[in-house]
DNA sequence: GTCTATACGAAGATAGAC
DNA sequence: GTCTATCTTCGTATAGAC
């Protein structure tokens, strides 16, 4: 395998990892043998945990951030939702690729770590400029969006879809807070949707 | 020092601890020196890190109901305003306890561990069930609520409050966000607010 | 491009003393 | 109630070979 390709196996597997335990809840070794390589050729190919961290964070924000502008762009055709519904679908179909949105938020509670902190406070606030200058959305419109999404994101931590059924008020309270986008996330994110 | 007191002292510091850095992020002997204690006698109190970071869990969790309840069953007095929005007071006021909110997102991120998952499952839905059942909020009421809610406490995350004055864009977010709370953040919170 | 061997330092937990 | 000493395991990172 070229180097270039090894590099995306690693993150890809790095992000399902990492959204499922974190930064420290993670060993170079987990990567390594959902990678099928061995520990110390993750650790030389990204020099330290840490940069294989930040990479994998540049990654899902970028994708994120890619996510929102395809959908910007491209033409409203038969979906005439108002563009912060059709953001938020997006938002949830990044559920397509594993660890996401939990990467993210395991980032977004790092703040106080020097390096992944501050990472994590200019991707968010990369976020916010694109909502306010390139969607133009209204400071009222972005706080919905982001508290909206926050939500959304602090649910998949918690791990209510892969949960669901469990817990009748766990999964009333999934309906509540996804309302229409309680089946896609539980086909995405639901019960038997194994890393 | 009595065993009680010990005990206090030591979910005190542990709170601040785990919500600066994580369970896996925070070590034994980091909590035992912010106690001023011996690393093995903090294990021998608890047991296992893992129970004594469920026993700041629960703590944080019922600190957060108690909080809810007081101000439920207290007189409106002065404060006209509907409960969501003095719930959502009550929400911000601990940050009096340093590290409740991040140690209760560490722990809504932390679904997939089958132990703390189990308990920040549990945690989440016991807040919506006093939403529902006590508060008697609407569906809608509980969405807005809780978004706003999850919203407050990622920014609180990635430290937004306490990196005020060092970029504008960032500023703009905490004021779009925090909106009339934003003075009490970063009183609270902001920089200088060292731990 | 990838491995094996290994050094080195944490970190959680135990034993036992005072 | 609290400590010191220590065992043991784990995890990152390095060295160097193929």
């Amino acid at each position: 395998m070229s180097a270039a390709d090894r590099r995306e196996q690693i993150l890809d597997v790095a992000t399902g990892l990492f959204g499922d335990r974190g930064f420290h809840g993670t060993t170079t070794d987990q990567v390594a043998q959902a990678a099928g390589i061995s520990q110390p050729y993750v650790v030389r190919m990204f020099g330290t945990k840490e940069k294989l961290f930040l990479e994998v964070l540049d990654r899902a924000l970028g994708l994120l951030l890619q996510t929102f502008r395809r959908i910007l762009e491209s033409p409203a055709g038969d979906d005439d939702r108002p563009m912060q519904a059709r953001l938020g679908s997006g938002y949830v179909d990044l559920l397509g690729t594993r660890g996401v949105h939990r990467t993210l938020l395991h980032a977004f509670v790092s703040g106080n770590d020097p390096v992944i902190g501050a990472a994590a406070r200019r991707g968010f606030v990369d976020i916010y400029r694109f909502l306010r200058d390139e969607a133009k959305f209204t400071p009222a419109e972005v706080e919905v969006f982001l508290s909206q999404g926050m939500l959304f994101s602090v649910l998949l931590g918690i791990e209510l879809p892969a949960a669901f059924g469990q817990d009748p008020d766990a999964d009333e309270l999934m309906q509540v807070a996804f309302a229409d986008k309680c089946g896609v996330v539980l086909e995405m994110a639901g019960p038997g949707t194994a890393r």
